[in-house]
DNA sequence: ATCAGTACATTGTTATACATAGTACTACTA
DNA sequence: TAGTAGTACTATGTATAACAATGTACTGAT
């Protein structure tokens, strides 16, 4: 679906640290492919990347730099502990803004 | 709810104007209010402010300003045709947002 | 007269997503 | 072997949105 982007600020950074548990272990290129496949067709290259930083500058994942027989280095992200918790609290956010807004929706 | 700051970009317009809506007229001093004791804490008066003059600014809703038996002046806002379509818009993408999540979470 | 409650407005800051562009590596092919 | 497509990451600038903080102003009660 196109024009997301307000709707996805605050929400991408909860998304992509997802992503990066659901695969045990990931990398911003593939991230990007995976969210364009499921839906997200409108977000790119730069957004995630810039997600990515944020999410290490906050400790929230693992970094390590593996060659790949297919193309440059990739940078793979895994969850730390602060990114298990920080995704924890945000899935609980996430759930009372889904149950506030479909009240607000039946008012 | 605390600290749902970020989670709210995006969200809060399409809130503010569903509570105009299901309250066919209303102003910001009791918008601002209701948000708050259905579980919004954090959201201050100015957030709302600033939200109902960009509708204003994008000709979403319509405005009369009457006098209040209580206080200053009270400024209403109504939704228009162009807020109402808005409106439908905001659900339709809040709802996609809704299930990408979901099937991301269960991933 | 002062204060609390009601009501709106403004200004500056911060965070976030996007646009755009660039770098660099590999494999294929003309 | 030069060129191109695909893979992969980085950097810079911009726009939008929510918040913090502050100020104005009106009414009624003490």
């Amino acid at each position: 679906m196109k024009e997301m982007t307000e709707l996805l600020k605050g929400v991408l950074e909860g998304v992509v640290l997802q992503v990066i548990k659901s695969k045990k272990e990931t990398y911003g290129y593939e991230i990007t492919n995976y969210l364009t496949t499921i839906g997200f067709e409108d977000i790119v290259e730069g957004t995630v990347y810039t997600v990515l930083i944020r999410l290490e500058k906050r400790n929230l994942v693992e970094i390590e730099k593996r060659k790949s027989d297919l193309g440059p280095a990739r940078k793979f992200y895994r969850l730390n502990e602060n990114g298990e918790s920080y995704l924890q609290d945000f899935w609980k956010k996430w759930g009372f803004l889904v149950d506030q807004l479909t009240k607000i929706k039946k008012m």
